[in-house]
DNA sequence: TAAAAATACTCCATAGGTATTTTAT
DNA sequence: ATAAAATACCTATGGAGTATTTTTA
């Protein structure tokens, strides 16, 4: 019969790249673990890896039988933790996903509040991209992910913590830098220098400026916000910034100015997303407070 | 750890109302598959069920693990499933479900050409009203359902057949019975006979009649079509019959008369559903084909 | 020839069996 | 009083271990 077991392995074998490498993942031997995937590809009269390769390759007929073993794999899991979370909630890891532009402003007030409010939450943080974090967590990787939502997050559940506008940075120098407020439409003509390609910033800034008419510079591409805006405040060009962004030392530049706009103000939404079928939906909505609060401080610090 | 085999203990014991009866549908001892549901309380560090009484209950605990125990072993049946599919397609168990007013008008035509074009598939048929069916898919007890689009059925795929006109069905003497065509304004004051409730068929004719301003005789409600229609032709009111059921020998009552609606005529749409996950979409789709053809050969045949 | 996977075998943990007692209606 | 679940104990299947051979890049 078909074991949880098998489908852990096969998932470790990917995952892995050899049996051997998988059979320490998994704390057995690797003659263990081959007799287990040998019983399932039996079973299923099929073969699922094509071995012998330095690297073990999937077959077609494999690749189906991986994917559905990892949903009864995340499955599992979230009965487990379904579990946990009735008997005793918040407790246990809890695996959060956070995207750059969002991480290093919000995250240092929310940690300590958290750890204080949930000391039994084991909180992991993992930065990276929407697209990658939206897949970890379809794949169980990940279990809750703090970002924009805007970008697509395939049919994760959703809830908005706050809205964080945009601004225009721009040097000291610059002849908008005296105004109270801008509009898109100023921004007509301005060499513009953006994040690097896969920050969904970058694409909802970038959108801005394709409707207001500036012009991304050729050149450069800054790879986080802490490089972006040292080269604003040096006369390379504007800008925009999230308003989180603004409220850190290292957005206190003496030679940048910050210039809000007047409406319609562009903006991005931050909120947690959720698989749908996670057990720990009531927990993350209760978790949604916290976050929001800190997010509140954070910008009433200013 | 978890196992498989524990899930589907407690799915049969909530299935089969006892431990003993439970045990007899697993093939395995009432004490074996007592120390399983132990072991799994154990691990999971809370009570699924409440024993003692008559009838095994479920905890509030036990509730969301037996649900999500369903999800677990649906998984893990559309995987063995997707292997069996991927060697041969076409084979093995596919348990169809379809609605009572579509049942004896569209399997007599469809079942052997199924068994004809693919021999090895074992189709068993199960007749039921749509939300029994859907809830069915949805627990993983069926596999295709075949009924009207138009009632609500969950986030399955779904794919069309063809469209049902509904018709007037009314006795032979009656005003409207030499008519080429009616429109539903026709239907005003009329007396109509409908089918009981649970039928989808019976919500979508009252939603008609509703508009029209025809009202439902108070005192009868039809069980099957097969009932319904001598009614009408005894002149006890008036109905509305989808085109499929015409055509049988069922309707074929000399003090019955049948008239088409004008544009637009008033219709259901009859097609499969499944559930998105399946590894049979496939072939569903392929099955598809033959359904439509099979129906259309039915309505022809008039 | 040097990794990685398969084979051969041994062992023991445990799923599941039988017989019986306890529990709840 | 009786049906159902728990307990006690036993058995044997098979999952996982060690040692070794076979494979293929």
């Amino acid at each position: 019969m078909t074991t949880i077991r098998q489908l852990e392995y096969i998932t470790a074998i990917e995952d892995h790249g050899t049996f051997q490498a998988a059979a320490d993942a998994c704390h057995v031997t690797q003659p263990g673990l081959s007799a287990q995937v040998r019983q399932l590809e039996d079973l299923l009269e099929l073969q699922i890896f094509e071995r012998g390769r330095k690297r073990v390759l999937v077959t077609p007929a494999g690749r189906e039988i991986l994917d559905r073993a990892r949903r009864v794999l995340i499955a599992v899991e979230d009965l487990q933790q379904a579990a946990r979370s009735s008997s005793k909630p918040f407790t246990g890891p809890l695996r959060l996903g956070v995207i750059p532009t969002v991480a290093p402003f919000v995250l240092p007030a929310v940690l300590p509040k958290v750890r204080r409010a949930y000391p039994a939450l084991r909180l992991e943080v993992h930065e990276a991209h929407t697209p990658e974090l939206v897949q970890a967590l379809e794949q169980g990787t990940l279990d809750l992910l703090l970002l924009a939502l805007e970008a697509p997050l395939g049919d994760a559940a959703t809830l908005a913590l706050f809205e964080d506008a945009f601004m225009l940075a721009l040097p000291r120098d610059h002849r908008l830098a005296g105004r109270k407020r801008v509009r898109e439409s100023d921004l007509a003509g301005e060499d513009v220098l953006l994040l690097e390609d896969g920050h969904c910033l970058r694409d909802q800034a970038l959108s801005v400026c394709n409707r207001a008419g500036a012009l991304e510079i050729g050149d450069f591409r800054a790879s986080s916000l802490t490089t972006l805006v040292p080269m604003v405040a040096s006369g390379a060009g504007l800008t925009l910034l999230p308003a989180l962004a603004t409220r850190t030392s290292a957005a206190l530049d003496r030679d940048l100015a910050l210039v809000p706009f007047s409406r319609p103000v562009p903006k991005r939404t931050i909120g947690l997303a959720w698989r749908k079928t996670s057990p720990r939906g009531d927990e993350f909505s209760e978790l949604a407070d916290l976050f929001s609060a800190a997010a509140n401080t954070t910008r009433r610090r200013s």
